[in-house]
DNA sequence: TTCCAGGGATATA
DNA sequence: TATATCCATGGA
């Protein structure tokens, strides 16, 4: 296998960067003017310059298809801004897509992201990889199942999982192959359920899990910034706040979640620091 | 019901 | 600059 580069011309709502910074991804840094881009055992580097995307990979067609690029977001893009209270976070954001992330490496990245933060989650997962990942030209590929299964609690907890640590050495039995389809070919209600018997995975690591591994735009994750953004009167807990925007956004919740978050960190949240300074 | 468990980042004093 | 709080989950 031979790196190639494909260059893609035109394109419409896609940002890079800001499809990379939405909390959706950890295994990514910046490299020059791009992004160096890791998933499960393949690697990408990817740059854009206005419209224009370019990705230098052994795997062309597994990363269209991670970025979305394989298809046109527009259309969803046009019907959340129809939404009165989401146009400003819709443009601000129309170019963040979800990815079509590996859903082992989803379900053990999401319960090391419980009550965590996104540098130190970053850390983890990377010694992980350097610990039983396969060696690769770019680096280290995540580890499959049966690698994660050699691991010990103790190994985990000397990664700096903390007390995550015999969550994921749990899941390295439990998450089979068998129980990753099992979960892909279900409705969403039976997906959560069957994800909420894996220790360490709770209502808000399932979402993440669903709409980032198994491509679940019904999905509507609420973490802390969420429900600061959502909170009311009404809407005073997190289980209320993602049934009503369930509710209201159907299929298209998991993205407007991201478009939510988006705006609310990156652009607001970032004028609010600014401003502080 | 409430508290605690890594530890790095962020907010506050 | 020092200190407190945050984070999402499960178990005591």
């Amino acid at each position: 296998m031979t790196e190639k580069k494909t260059v893609i011309s035109e394109v419409e709502c896609f940002s890079l960067a800001d499809t990379l910074e939405c909390g959706q991804i950890f295994r990514f840094v910046r490299v020059g003017e791009g992004y160096s881009i890791f998933s499960a055992d393949k690697h990408c580097y990817a740059r854009q310059y206005g419209r224009t995307v370019e990705i230098t990979t052994e795997a062309t067609d597994y990363f269209l298809r991670f970025f979305a690029l394989d298809k046109d977001c527009k259309s969803d893009y046009e019907k959340l801004r129809a939404y009165p209270e989401l146009t400003a976070a819709a443009d601000a954001s129309c170019g963040v897509r979800l990815l079509r992330q590996n859903p082992f490496e989803m379900i053990i990245s999401f319960i090391i992201s419980a009550n965590n933060n996104i540098p130190r989650i970053k850390g983890i997962i990377e010694r992980i990889c350097e610990k039983c990942g396969d060696k690769k030209e770019w680096g280290y590929a995540f580890p499959t199942r049966e690698r994660l299964a050699a691991l010990t609690a103790e190994d985990f907890a000397a990664l700096g999982a903390g007390y995550r640590a015999p969550y994921l050495y749990a899941a390295a039995r439990t998450v089979t192959d068998e129980f990753i389809s099992d979960v892909t070919n279900s409705d969403t209600v039976s997906a959560m359920k069957k994800l909420l018997t894996v220790k360490g995975v709770g209502p808000k690591v399932a979402d993440c899990i669903m709409l980032f591994g198994l491509g679940r735009g019904d999905t509507f994750p609420v973490d802390t910034w969420m429900e600061q953004a959502l909170a009311t009167d009404e809407l005073d807990t997190v289980a209320k706040i993602r049934a009503h925007y369930l509710a209201r956004y159907g299929a298209l919740s998991g993205l407007a979640q991201q478009y939510i978050y988006h705006y609310n960190r990156n652009v607001v949240g970032k004028n609010r620091r600014d401003r502080a300074r």
